[in-house]
DNA sequence: TATTATACTGTACATATATTCAGTATATTT
DNA sequence: AAATATACTGAATATATGTACAGTATAATA
């Protein structure tokens, strides 16, 4: 991250200001009201300047289409936005900000391991160890994995959760929890295969 | 707070996932683009109703001035220790503190309508909802239970987890989700009976 | 039975707002 | 010494947006 000037710094904290006492983010007038600037122009280069800095996000020709970036720096919260992830049939699940859903504040070490990300559900496949659709896996991101471990993987487009068993160096097994789906036997030498990472928990709303 | 019609709670929806996703609130034009009206006026009507029912706040003539009133206030939102409780086959499941094996530390609000304690679940006669052994159930204290609820009741010396369904007015059943477990009748002029609360949500560590 | 709430389409318009252009001035970097 | 970044004022404008008005239709309520 960029070093920031003071009157940059007043120009981001009167945002998050605003952002907490409205709801919403100001307008370039609601800057300069706020920080007595005379010209809406004062507050457009200060916000200009910030975004390429990497501090804020501008929505080009969107009202109030400003949105601060956090870079994380919750050193004093134990706690962080989770997103939630839909599982799509097709393609991987990514940290893309089109396919969260929503965000869940948790505390880190919530899953006593630690974790990356909720995933959403879709189906039947692991009913038998109490997975139902629509229950949210935490993720941890990594590709080791063991024997046994319930694993978010990715087979060519289709992404599913199921046991891990590996049979021989190139032979991967994903075992559903449901006598109604039949075993994935997995080449790694001919498919596209690839472990997104592991269950280490699983939240339920009803 | 007044009741909601499944339309505004759309729309209630479509804001909050909004926010999530830009970091702003939506216009009208949004809303109807996300949930396919057609009119500006349509999102209109139902920001209106919102605002009425105490939903959500609307800053006049203001763009995107849409903030979501949660009357979770700000103090009771902090973390806090959460007790879980064994789910002992003889003897209510009590805060009391030798009942208490470990606490959690988890927001108030994370389970949408708030809950009292961690029940620790034993038996499996919940398997059908995924509900397993060593789970824990997030557990409100309540005796305002609906038919179909999941309720954890106490029946003479007995604790347990089940579907709670009102017959008549004196006879109760509780449905297990597990073909090898019998229903339970209960009568309530005869037996001693009582509804410590029901779940709001689950919790699967592994 | 009349009234109100819900749930929309469609048009229109005043204004709220982003954004560009034209300046002025100082400090920092190349 | 030239270029760039910072830090503003002031005016102009295209468009983004809230919001009113005119309808249609159904369900719930008084």
């Amino acid at each position: 991250m960029k070093k920031i000037t003071s009157q940059q710094q007043r120009v981001l904290d009167c945002i998050q200001i605003y952002l907490n006492k409205t709801g919403f983010p100001p307008t370039r007038a609601d800057i300069c009201k706020e920080l007595g600037f005379k010209s809406p122009n004062s507050a457009e280069t200060h916000l200009r300047a910030l975004e390429k800095k990497g501090f804020i996000s501008i929505e080009s020709g969107t009202s109030r289409g400003i949105s601060i970036i956090n870079n994380d720096n919750k050193l004093t919260q134990a706690d962080n936005e989770y997103p939630v992830i839909g599982l799509v049939a097709a393609g991987s699940p990514t940290l893309a900000q089109e396919n969260i859903e929503q965000t869940i504040n948790c505390p880190n070490k919530f899953f006593d391991s630690g974790f990356d990300y909720f995933l959403k559900v879709k189906g039947l496949s692991m009913k038998d160890v109490g997975i139902m659709e629509d229950d949210l896996i935490a993720v941890k991101k990594t590709n080791e994995v063991s024997n046994g471990d319930i694993v978010i993987a990715r087979l060519e487009d289709e992404v599913t959760v199921k046991f891990f068993q590996r049979k021989s160096p190139k032979i991967v097994e994903l075992e559903p929890a449901n006598e109604d789906y039949e075993n994935i036997v997995v080449d790694l030498e001919y498919q596209d295969f690839h472990i997104e990472g592991k269950s280490v928990g699983l939240l339920r709303k009803n």
